[in-house]
DNA sequence: ACGGCAAGTAAGTAGGTACTTGCATACACA
DNA sequence: TGTGTATGCAAGTACCTACTTACTTGCCGT
């Protein structure tokens, strides 16, 4: 039964790559160094194939969450967003695939969607905590400003490959991003 | 000659719902109403014919420019943003697919990157007028609060169909990431 | 009325795709 | 020693793919 990791985590290679159309189970039963014919023996098909794969790397690690009283804001949603950079960096080539595909595999939805509304949800609860415990400006727009902190952490994770010099470099940018986040929204920036 | 922009029409809807790999010469001959045959006589190999869609739809119709003494930021960027949303919005199949297929057609690189970066800088003279003018606060991190706009203008237009209400309401929304950028950079805020 | 040219039609080539079937092999445990 | 269970191998099915060839049709200008 040590078959089914190797071909899950070479489909995971090969989705990654290719998508599902290029996905062919020639390339990935090979990338897994089995026969082919064992892969349809204990998926059933490339579809189900593919539905495991996703599942499997769908497990939102909630590691490091932000704390529940924030104490420096600064220094906790830099990590934070050190941490969900890498995180979607890693996930990158399937994210994409999944969203192209969203259209003919709808089934892959929660799959490309999940992610950001999690990450979506835990940090308005951080900011909300952040806004009542006065250390946010009493009109500023924190809705917004969430929705731009993760679009600069989405965008930074997904486009930098491709237009790396509309980003800053990568070792400052999370700490740049969450200084203007908390300008934005009025809070008295660390440093 | 008539059949060559039916078929770069028909092709551009296929390629955006289906990818390279799902836009199959029988579906773009018959959703453009025309013979397969003549699609290969007309452009060579699928390949060309694709080419030249992007090609089509890459012309940076530089419609709408920022005002070059900026007058009014506030206004002036919620219509710029307003503007690109909508231009991102339409393009958005293409440019997923484009994005998808990088690695395997390093070709369309150009398609999936020149709006990005045009916009980057187009956008950045602006600020850095802004910022000259002394409307905006001297140590103020104009170039991330820049990348940040932009991402947020991404994100919207690529993100939005999937997760909603991560968002803020589409009308909006430009004229609240404006006011975002405007407070992370230090300027005052019209309205 | 005729020549040229864009387009349609029918058929075929060579290869790839997911998936199946039947049989051989090897190891594991009783 | 025997029996299941996982795997490999070779071949085959039915279908789709890009692309080609050879021939026909219909229209347009001269």
């Amino acid at each position: 039964m040590i078959s089914r990791e190797r071909i899950l985590e070479a489909a995971a290679r090969v989705y990654s790559k290719h998508g599902f159309r290029g996905a062919t189970t020639r390339l990935i039963a090979a990338e897994a160094g089995v026969n082919e014919v064992t892969l349809f023996r204990t998926f059933g098909s490339k579809g189900a194939l593919l539905e495991a794969v996703l599942e499997e790397n769908d497990r939102g690690d909630e590691v490091n969450p932000l704390p529940d009283p924030p104490v420096d804001p600064q220094r906790e949603l830099t990590e934070w967003v050190e941490t969900h950079l890498e995180r979607i960096r890693t996930l990158r080539p399937m994210l994409i695939h999944a969203i192209s595909e969203y259209e003919e595999r709808p089934e892959v939805a929660d799959f490309a969607c999940r992610g950001r509304i999690d990450v979506h949800h835990h940090i308005t609860e951080y900011v909300t905590r952040l806004h009542e415990l006065g250390l946010a400006d009493r009109d500023a727009d924190v809705s917004a400003a969430v929705t731009m902190l993760i679009s600069a952490v989405m965008s930074d994770a997904m486009g930098r490959p491709m237009a790396p010099h509309t980003f800053p470099p990568p070792d400052e940018a999370p700490r740049r991003y969450v200084r203007c986040f908390l300008r934005a929204i009025g809070a008295p920036s660390s440093r």
